[in-house]
DNA sequence: TAACTCTGCGTATTTGAGACACAAAGTCAA
DNA sequence: TTGACTTTGTGTCTCAAATACGCAGAGTTA
């Protein structure tokens, strides 16, 4: 099957950069390439924009194919269409970046790639494409983000600690916040909901279990 | 002359939001369409990515078509793809905004039009395609950036007035901002460079006349 | 029961935004 | 020439938010 067209007409792709926080770091998602150009090299997850799917459409599929997951928070980035940034043809990147709990995954690989892992974002391997380029834009907006809306919160499960929650903070900054001051800004901020439940780990006092007062929806927060 | 491609690919455009100010209020710039679909409608410059220059190039020549202006400041907005935004085929547009001095500008319709016009934001005439909602994005971008940016003073001369930086903000954010305070801010901001100047306009005290410390450059500030 | 560790709250200081008073520097008309 | 008028430019006061930091509370462990 082919396509034809009166003038030129161009791939589309979507990108997702996927973050989540594991052992205490900021990891994306990364796949492997099984194909040329770049084969063998690592990439954002991604794939071509189909007839009857809108672009975040696109994204979410293509995501939810390598991950199994759905509902998970997206946003588009920025697109990239330099001529050259894929050396087959002319194509058309629309970036998004997703945000997840890597507890609530399991990768399995889509098939037009050989791996998936998640990386840390300060020792990413040499990656395909513009791919580098992508995730420090995606990056810079994350961490402007959680000054001023409750995208932190996609980190974390329904109930959470003060301590997840800054430990949230820190990574995704990557510099650290005064835990007092912090805990009164996120109580005066009128986000959070307390709950019964307290959680005992270790050996001291228990945390106070918090959980959002508006679950599912990310909030703008001035 | 045809493209033909071995799976679907899709035309790409580029819109783009030229905001200027004139009169004292915020306005944009529509061109009317002299071909279906929506023939006789108002819309936003723009047109189809050519195979030989990226997409910011794209909105750039565009608007240097209808304006005959270059160097001016383009921003990229965000991409719309729904699938029926174009009745005639599938079309993902790139949207930009650009901030033009309407004083620098002669408009000069291009060929696929039949007319180009400044017009008030707050008296849009029913626009083509979705470029209600584009407008209103790249408006929401505009006022917020004015906060933490020297965006405004794309609006302005090389050297202006602080009345007149004072006029860019108040018509931009459409809100009254105590004139004193605004001073003071600016001043603190440290992106302002005193002349040896001032400006007499009327039967009162001359102002101080201004100039970007950095000028060209729009910077962040904060 | 004392040592230890993280949790939770409080207080004092600094910084910045906003409200508002008033002097300064011009023109114009009597 | 002088006073009315208008806009420019600076200062002060207040309040809210951000920041720095002290310390008691509530568990476990030895």
């Amino acid at each position: 099957m082919s396509y034809t067209y009166d003038y030129p007409h161009y791939a589309v792709t979507a990108d997702i950069v996927v973050f989540t926080i594991r052992d205490g770091t900021l990891q994306v998602l990364l796949v492997k390439r099984g194909a040329a150009p770049f084969k063998g090299r690592w990439a954002l997850p991604g794939g071509y924009l189909k007839p009857d799917e809108d672009l975040e459409g696109c994204a979410r599929r293509e995501l939810e194919e390598e991950t199994g997951l759905a509902g998970f928070y997206l946003e588009q980035l920025y697109t990239f269409g330099a001529i050259k940034r894929d050396p087959r043809e002319r194509v058309i990147t629309v970036a998004y970046f997703a945000l997840i709990r890597s507890d609530a995954v399991s990768l399995r690989p889509a098939t037009d790639v050989v791996g998936a892992d998640w990386t840390a974002l300060d020792a990413l391997p040499p990656l395909a494409f513009d791919h580098e380029q992508i995730i420090a834009y995606a990056r810079e907006r994350l961490a402007a983000k959680l000054d001023y809306s409750t995208l932190a919160f996609q980190f974390l499960p329904e109930r959470f600690t003060m301590r997840e929650l800054h430990a949230v903070y820190e990574t995704v900054l990557g510099k650290p916040l005064d835990r007092r001051n912090f805990y009164k800004k996120m109580l005066a901020s009128g986000e959070l909901q307390e709950t019964a439940e307290s959680r005992l780990e270790g050996a001291h006092r228990p945390a106070a279990v918090y959980r959002l007062r508006h679950p599912g929806e990310v909030r703008i927060t001035r």
